[in-house]
DNA sequence: AATAGATTGTGAATAATGTAACAATTAAAT
DNA sequence: ATTTAATTGTTACATTATTCACAATCTATT
């Protein structure tokens, strides 16, 4: 991922504006759960602490979506930015490394709204293997590239310890992983390109918000 | 935190600076483990996959710390950067919502490396009150405003039901939180100034990663 | 002591990103 | 049918972030 722009009909952009795109579908769903028909991009910006000129910039990469002198219709919004981040099917995730973090999210309900499964979980402990946790069974290491080569999964979420994440990573690749969420403290090479990895650093997050605190005296 | 600009003695720089630095903190700590002395940007940065003209700029924001035709000396490195970033003394966090991924942060054990202790925890579902994870006993939401004061605690995680986490916030505020790291799908809208508030959203960051996979085709 | 090779620190140049401003458009009010 | 008020989409501009490029400095070698 890091730095390479993306290219759409209109521009190329950064990455940045997928994020925020994502941003932007999940706090419209959370409008339409509170029956918020339309929306003007001053007042969704004022919930997420942007400009109302980014919000409407991001959007003018993939089309017009508002209407001049009203705003943005809730649910077309969301359905045109689900359209364009692919959820328009479902997506399938292998997990590997079910510690607490990776039963943590094997139970995460936020996933089936944006069509988000976990069908797949290994780890190397042979006594967690076979347990089912949150409807998914454990496997073992060794079965993970036939299953994901047989479910055709393209996405991996990795909460190994540290020091496993590197090869595991390396593995999923070789089974046809295209993308990785990295959850372990570690940066992770690799050589394949078009590969993409995203990172959560949970202590690295925290140290950030130390350094704020403690430059504020 | 968003977009407002810090300063040190020598220039103004983003907050994505002190994000950086703190990988590097991460990784050089990694080095030290593998009984790596000196270490150049160059080095260094093919790890962590960004310039190293980047590298050697973000520290110049603080000071010198290289030698030149040299590099880095690892040790005196991470010495400075916890300096930097206030790892000098520990700090006590507050984290609010024992479900499944409360309890996994109670026992995640990245933190004490980087002067990072869970030292208060919180929820409200009676059956889980009392309980001691990973050492921590959880008490109830009604005594969290005292637990915090009386601890001087400055740092809060949330981790409840998205429905819950906007006034969460403002009770943690309150009671003299002065940062945040939300691990609810919403945003959060502080009024008082100079709080930090971080963000983890799993599955934005996955639909991110589905965007890249799918817009590949 | 002088030279060669390596690598930092940083000002200047470049690239990327975000903001402002306004014409275009809509709907409601008169 | 006009006018008014609101709000988008987008161009031009301003700001911010990243990279380049090289003088300064260090170590090792001759």
């Amino acid at each position: 991922m890091q730095k390479e722009k993306v290219c759409s009909k209109k521009k190329c952009f950064s990455p940045e504006v997928i994020k925020r795109l994502s941003l932007y579908l999940r706090d419209l769903k959370n409008l339409q759960k509170q029956k918020v028909e339309v929306i003007s991009s001053d007042e969704i910006t004022k919930i997420l602490d942007i400009s109302s000129a980014q919000f409407r910039k991001d959007l003018s990469y993939f089309g017009e979506f508002g209407k001049r002198g009203v705003g943005y219709e809730v649910s077309s919004l969301i359905r045109e930015l689900e359209k364009i981040l692919g959820i328009y099917r479902w997506w399938d995730i292998a997990l590997v490394g079910v510690g607490r973090l990776g039963s943590a999210l094997l139970g995460f309900s936020g996933f089936p709204q944006f069509k988000l499964r976990i069908t797949a979980a290994f780890d190397s402990d042979r006594r967690k293997i076979g347990k089912v946790i949150s409807g998914v069974e454990v496997k073992s290491l060794e079965e993970m590239p036939a299953v994901i080569k047989k479910g055709g999964i393209e996405i991996g979420i990795i909460c190994v310890p540290p020091q496993f994440a590197q090869s595991i990573a390396e593995k999923m690749v070789g089974a046809g992983i295209k993308s990785i969420l990295n959850f372990t403290p570690v940066s992770i090479k690799l050589p394949a390109e078009g590969i993409y990895i995203a990172s959560v650093d949970v202590a690295c997050e925290l140290q950030t918000l130390v350094y704020f605190l403690n430059s504020r005296r």
